[in-house]
DNA sequence: TCCTTTCTTGACTGATCGGTAAATTTCAGC
DNA sequence: GCTGAAATTTACCGATCAGTCAAGAAAGGA
């Protein structure tokens, strides 16, 4: 067993996820991840394969590190709590300075959209799960008798989906914090009725 | 006046813009571009400019031919009927088999959103000034009492914007489009209590 | 017809792209 | 310390990038 990797294979990989994050999959060059990580090429095809790989691997941290806490918001036995933490919680992360602007999903599917080859069938597929994630959990809100009346679980879901990723697209592009936060409290605002809240829309603030 | 150009200016940029829309910013190669419009190097630099160059002239079409007739359903007397045609009218554009998938702001403002150079920079007063329009349209409702008691314009528009972006990103992810179409059900539905519409938000199909 | 001006064409530049081969360094096991 | 396998480094590959140059083709004015 001879010589040992002198990196930490773990924090490679998040410099690799932040600089697609921040430039998305073709504006990332190995040049620019080789800067980013501190290593040479050679190391980096050693450890993750080639570029789509490198990708692939990323999609999968950033699933762990910003998609599961994420969508661990939503689990809370009120909708509406849970809602407004869930779009809460999407605002902080897209507005962390610590982090690029937007998200690495939303950013990179808008990027790739149309592409046939494996990186373009992995973004969209990464969206669609994504969205049917959300759909589950509008559903088991309504078996449970957790929205209101008139209340379509899909319709939610898609909706709150739909806003998510707009909140992404103007969050990379608006440098004006005060739209992203009036976009969350109207949807708030807009969504709550529907989550079991009592207090009709016209008196919503 | 020597030798007129053999091609119909307006016709290679509809063919540029196109590209641009399909491919983004750094994938539209002037190889691609070449190809697309049928015309070789020079002429497309004569015709012009620069990559740039060309872009900005992509982004003024896309504004005339596409972004001015969809702000236009914004025209009229009841919020209701304009939102919601504004909303089924995105749709149909950003769906729209004769045109690529998706919206050319909503995917190159993702695309270059940090970038500290003039195209960045372009893409994001493109879509702070789309915002800002949106935001004009529903101060103008406020002022005449179109809107209902404790809407708020600032919200409304600024939630518009997200669901408009966040349905093109889908748009040009996700293959179904049932998503697409519950999203619009539900922003129609959650967004009608607020438009001077009586029917409450829990009777809202 | 000829000239001038522009458009068009094809070859070309240096830079950068993703990816690779070979040489060199470094460490575990003996 | 020696050896060998793996990590690292350096140099390089062909392809493609945006952009340019110069020669050839074509049309209006004389």
């Amino acid at each position: 067993m001879p010589r040992p990797a002198s990196f930490d294979r773990e924090e490679a990989l998040d410099a690799v996820m932040r600089t697609f994050w921040e430039h998305g999959f073709e504006a990332t060059s190995l040049d620019r991840i080789e800067r980013a990580t501190g290593l040479k090429r050679q190391s980096l095809y050693n450890a993750f394969g080639d570029k789509e790989a490198m990708f692939a691997a990323a999609l999968d941290r950033y699933r762990i590190q910003v998609g599961t806490p994420l969508r661990a918001l939503l689990d809370h036995d009120d909708p509406a709590t849970a809602v407004r933490a869930y779009l809460e919680g999407h605002l902080r992360m897209l507005q962390d300075p610590c982090t690029p602007a937007g998200c690495l999903i939303a950013g990179c599917s808008s990027e790739l959209g149309p592409r046939e080859d494996s990186v373009g069938a992995r973004m969209r597929a990464e969206t669609a799960g994504a969205v049917e994630a959300g759909v589950e959990v509008f559903r088991a809100w309504a078996a449970a008798g957790k929205l209101s009346i008139g209340a379509d679980p899909e319709q939610l879901a898609a909706l709150l989906a739909t806003i998510i990723r707009g909140l992404a697209v103007l969050a990379r592009a608006n440098p004006d914090p005060d739209i992203l936060i009036q976009a969350v409290d109207g949807a708030v605002a807009a969504l709550s009725p529907f989550l079991g809240a009592a207090s009709p829309p016209a008196h919503a603030q």
